[in-house]
DNA sequence: AAGGGTGCTTAAGGTCGACTTAATCGCCCG
DNA sequence: CGGGCGATTAAGTCGACCTTAAGCACCCTT
């Protein structure tokens, strides 16, 4: 059973790019438009947790913070703009879990929804779906609290693009990502021609960091006309 | 049986927050939205702990501690304004065991809870994992009771804000603290553009006074892109 | 076997973050 | 009211990092 994520923003755009990333991590997602469709949501369905916008046009997040905690104790998340008035922003946010400061880069709420759940299902009532905070793979190691990386024990060091495209191919092991899904992870930007250059020279790097020989990758594949995958 | 924590807070939301993720940690909770409710509930009830707000309407948080402490030796927990700097030592001065500075995530705030009902059992009838006052890594020591600060042994003396960097990043030795979260940990202020130098400069001051070079770094390591790190 | 598309490599330039230094501001205290 | 200390801001340097471009190698198709 997939951890079950409510999403909450009124802007359809944001919260369908959130849903997309989160679907793809293997969560099961729920959007809702409006703080009134939310309401209705977190009073008749379980879930193992929350990503609030502070800003709804019927209700602030605070208020739909409170009709979770009135019942339920699983991680809440809020999404704040960064724009507003940082006083107003601050007193939204007090009692949430945590929060994430709009734009952000998909990858890094992945990594605050996966920390929160982390804790959450450790601590909590939940059988734990033990999401480690190392990633062991054959001889690579990704540690994500230190954000470092070890080869057979060696340590090597990343640059945060290198370690982002890492990390995402470690966390879909097993999957081939296409270069535009991975663009996209790691940039939060539209594919252009030439974005597809630009990830191979970071790939290329990595390789060269890991001790990966392109022709005969250990680690990093290439699935020629489609993307890249860790096996 | 649980520990009995007394909760003091007008602002009800607050409060009611506070009390739901104690009741969620497995704590008995009462909760006061008044000071006059409060010092009724002092009289009348024993408590393992108590949670005061600084700012309250009719009575002075400070007052209530004096009554608490007029009969009774259990833990303090002062919730405290942003403005807090004066704050803070007048409290502590005052006999609070320690201080949270709104707004607060709700773990540390747990976290701080634990932490003082540790020390005060382990003084009790239940034995208890003693909580260690002093933070020990490498050549560095950290003492939270003196706020005091070592190297190989030499003392150190650090202002204030240099010693809540280095306290910050020493409690989450292992994790890289990007510069974000550490601004809004020390400087309870959403962070701006601009945040960054002065985050920078401080640790510079704090290099130097703990002997650390920034081009290798015994202790506070810089991580590209993301922030600092203690290993 | 040839050709077009895709991936790999290399190198150069531009950008941005980290560090440093120094000057200014604010505050407490004499 | 001025001195001193700490905090903040500004400006400049340096180096790491990112991007872009171009040529070569490889794979797949016909």
């Amino acid at each position: 059973m997939n951890e079950r994520i409510l999403v909450v923003d009124d802007e359809k755009a944001i919260a369908d790019l959130v849903g997309i990333y989160l679907t793809k991590e293997g969560f099961d997602v729920q959007i809702a438009y409006s703080g009134a469709d939310a309401a209705k949501a977190i009073l008749e369905q379980e879930f193992d947790l929350a990503l609030l916008d502070v800003m709804l046009p019927d209700i602030d997040g605070f208020e739909l913070l409170h009709t979770i905690r009135a019942s339920h104790t699983y991680p809440v998340i809020m999404l704040t703009a960064r724009d507003a008035q940082q006083d107003k922003i601050e007193g939204l946010s007090l009692g949430a879990d945590d929060y994430v400061v709009k734009p952000f880069r998909p990858l890094e709420l992945i990594a605050r929804v996966h920390a929160q759940l982390r804790r959450y299902t450790s601590y909590g009532s939940r059988a734990q779906a033990t999401e480690l905070p190392t990633l062991q793979l054959d001889g690579l190691e990704i540690n994500r609290d230190a954000r470092s990386v070890t080869v057979d024990g060696a340590p090597v060091r990343l640059t945060p693009i290198e370690y982002s495209i890492l990390l995402y191919l470690a966390e879909h092991r097993g999957s081939v990502v296409p270069v535009e899904d991975l663009f996209r992870a790691v940039w939060n930007e539209d594919f252009m021609p030439g974005s597809n250059n630009t990830v191979m020279v970071h790939i290329r790097h990595l390789r060269e960091k890991i001790g990966d020989d392109a022709q005969k990758p250990r680690f990093i594949k290439n699935v020629w006309g489609v993307g890249y995958i860790i096996e």
